[in-house]
DNA sequence: CTGAAAGCGCTTACAG
DNA sequence: CTGAAAGCGCTTACAG
C-alpha cells in the first residue's frame, strides 16, 4: 500500500505538494498537479482516513443510530441518508440499538465518543438529556428524525395532523362509523406517534360531531399479523363494526385488508381502510394512505448535517433546538370509498 | 474533550501507563490501574479512534457492502453482523451499492481503501476479480455472503439443494403437477440463485419422473406484487394449472397466496405453495418454506472475520478460496398439503 | 512496574 | 508555487 511519501518520490515533489494537489487546493502548478495525479494513479494511492482525521480533525464519516435496521421505516430512512453521504464522499457508520439496553449505553457513552464520526443522526430515537449532553461534549452536530428532542434539531412529520387528515378523508367520503387501530405508546416508537395519531383521529371525529364507540378503538404493534388479528376482532361483529378503519401505520392496514377479505368483506365496497406511511407495499395493496416520504427524510437530514459541517458557525453551541416539520400528503388509492348504501 | 494527557496528569502517571491500564494490559500495578480508571471516568475519557488506528494499524471497524439496505434479506443479514460486531467493540460502516454503477466503483476503489476498515463483508455481491484484487492489496480479510467468489472466502446456502428439497416436499405430498415461479437471473441477485433453485426443482421432478409443462414455469422479480401477477396467470386457467407451486423466494410466495385467494382458491386445499427463505412474514402467511436463517448468516460471517483478525496467520495470503455451506431446513406450515382429490 | 521517546501517515501554517 | 517541519493523539518497544 503506497503512502504519500511514495507518491511524492515518484512525482518528484514533496509530500506537502502531493497533499495539496490531491486535495484540489490552490497554489499548485498545473505541472506539479499532473505529475502528482499520475503518480497517485499509478500507485493506486488513497490517503489513509485515520491520518487525515488526525491531521484535520475531520472524519468524513457520519454516525447513524437507529432501533431496528430490519424494519421498513428504519432501513428506508437509512438508505436515504447513505445516498447523500456517499455522494459527498462521506462514510456512514451505523449503530443498531436492538433490544439490549447495554448496547444503547455503550453506543452513547463509548462508540460515538471515539471521534470516529463528525456528526450524529438518529432515526426514531428519543435521546435522553444525558445522551444529548454526551453528544454536545464532542461539539458535533446532531439531528434526530421522527420526533422532537428538546435542546436539539429534529425533523419529523406532524403525527397529529396525519391522523386528522386520514380521518377527515374518511369523513368526507361519508363515513360516520370510523375505527382506529393504533400503535401502542412507547412500543414501536420512542416518541408518541401512536397517541398523537389517535388524537388527530379524535379531533376529526369531534369536529364532525361523530361518536366514537369503544369497540372501534384498538391498540397493537406496527405489524401485519397484529393488524390482521385486531381487525378480525373489530370487523367480526356486524352489529358493531365500523364501515371504515384508520390504521395508524400501513403495516397494520395490510393486515386489516387481508383480515377483511378473509371475513368475506370487500375493500372498499364493504369497508374502507386507510393507513399512514406509504410503505413500499402500499401500492400493491391499493392502500390509501398518508405519505411521508421516509427516504426523503433520511436524505434531508443527512444534507442538513453536511451543511452544518460545512457551515461557518460550527463550534459554538452547535446543537440548538429547532424543529423541522416534514410535509405529508394524502395518497388516494383503491382501499377507500363511500360507505355501503345500507350505512349511508 | 479530555485527551490521554489530561488523564495521565490527573492520575499522576505517564500516558504510557494510562494507555496500558485502559487497554487492560499486564504490567500495571493495581494502584496505578485504579487511579487511571478513576481519572478516566471522571474526565469521561474515550480514546480517539483515529489515533488508535494510527498507532496500531487497527481500525476496530468492519466494512459491509450490500446492494439494497431497504430489502429484507440485506437488512436482516446486516443486523446479524452488527449484533456480533458491537458485542466485540467493533464499529460497522456500511456501503450501499444502490443502482448507480459509479457508486460501486468509488466504494471499491476509494472508500474501502482509505484504511478505515479492518475487514470487508459483502452481502450478495459478486465481486469482480478486479475488486477482489483491490481488497487483497490492503491485505484485509474478506468474506462474501450469498454465493461463491473465486479466490475468496464465501458463505452461502446450497440453492440447488433448496430447490430440490422444496420440490421433493411437494412430491412427497402426492403432487404431480408442480410449477415453479423463480427469480430472473441476474436481477435480484448477482449470483445465480434463480437458476440454481430452478435446477433443483427440475432435478427433483426428473427423479420422480414427473413432467414439467411450459406453463408451469415463470420468471419474475423477488417481490410480492410480481409474484401475485404471475401466479394469477399460472393458476387462472383451470385446465393447465398446477396443484402446487414452488416459489423461489418467500416474497413471491406471499403474492402467490394472495393471488390464489383472489381467484377463489383455498391454500392448501386447492393449491399448495412453498417458498425459500423463512421471511419474517412467513409465519403470518402460514407459509411452508426452506429456512435459511439470514440473520445467522450475518452473525456467522462477522464472527469468521473477527476470528481471522485475531488469528495468528493474518498477513500472508489472507484471502484464500474457501466455501462454507450454510445449512437449510424445511419448515412445514399450513400452505402445503395433499393435492385435491380430483387430482390424485 | 513505569516513563521518555519514537512513530503511525497525513495536513498546514510558516518561510522562502 | 513549493518544501521542511511541527503536530494531530495515541501505542509500544526500549531502558531502567
Amino acid at each position: 500500500m503506497a503512502g504519500i511519501f511514495d507518491v511524492a518520490k515518484l512525482a518528484g515533489v514533496s509530500t506537502a505538494t502531493v497533499s495539496r494537489a490531491l486535495a484540489g487546493k490552490d497554489h499548485v502548478s498545473a505541472k506539479a498537479r499532473e505529475k502528482v495525479e499520475a503518480a497517485a494513479a499509478e500507485l493506486g494511492y488513497v490517503a489513509s482516513a485515520s491520518a487525515y482525521t488526525m491531521a484535520t480533525g475531520r472524519a468524513r464519516n457520519i454516525g447513524v443510530v437507529l432501533p431496528h435496521v430490519d424494519r421498513w421505516f428504519f432501513s428506508t430512512c437509512l438508505l436515504g441518508a447513505e445516498n447523500v453521504l456517499i455522494e459527498h464522499g462521506y462514510d456512514l457508520t451505523f449503530y443498531n440499538l436492538g433490544s439490549k439496553p447495554e448496547n444503547r449505553d455503550r453506543i452513547f457513552s463509548e462508540f460515538l465518543l471515539r471521534k470516529r464520526v463528525d456528526a450524529v443522526l438518529t432515526i426514531a430515537v428519543r435521546l435522553s438529556q444525558e445522551e444529548l449532553r454526551n453528544l454536545n461534549l464532542m461539539k458535533k452536530p446532531f439531528i434526530g428524525i421522527g420526533g422532537p428532542i428538546s435542546g436539539a434539531r429534529s425533523l419529523a412529520m406532524d403525527d397529529f395532523a396525519a391522523g386528522k387528515l386520514a380521518t377527515e378523508h374518511l369523513i368526507a367520503l361519508g363515513h360516520t362509523k370510523i375505527g382506529n387501530i393504533g400503535g401502542i405508546g412507547g412500543f414501536d416508537t420512542e416518541f408518541n406517534q401512536p397517541l398523537l395519531r389517535r388524537s388527530g383521529y379524535e379531533a376529526a371525529m369531534d369536529a364532525a360531531n361523530l361518536e366514537i364507540k369503544k369497540s372501534w378503538i384498538a391498540e397493537t404493534t406496527f405489524s401485519i399479523d397484529h393488524g390482521y388479528r385486531v381487525t378480525k376482532q373489530m370487523l367480526g361483529d356486524p352489529r358493531n363494526a365500523p364501515t371504515a378503519i384508520f390504521c395508524s401505520a400501513d403495516e397494520i392496514a395490510f393486515g386489516a385488508i387481508i383480515a377483511a377479505k378473509d371475513l368475506g368483506m370487500r375493500v372498499p365496497e364493504d369497508v374502507s381502510i386507510i393507513g399512514i406511511d406509504d410503505h413500499e407495499m402500499s401500492e400493491f395493496f391499493g392502500l390509501t394512505t398518508i405519505s411521508q416520504d421516509v427516504k426523503g427524510q433520511g436524505e434531508a437530514a443527512a444534507k442538513m448535517l453536511l451543511d452544518l459541517l460545512n457551515g461557518p458557525d460550527l463550534g459554538e453551541a452547535v446543537n440548538i433546538e429547532k424543529r423541522f416539520d416534514w410535509p405529508i400528503e394524502l395518497t388516494v388509492r383503491s382501499s377507500t370509498a363511500r360507505p355501503p348504501a345500507t350505512h349511508r
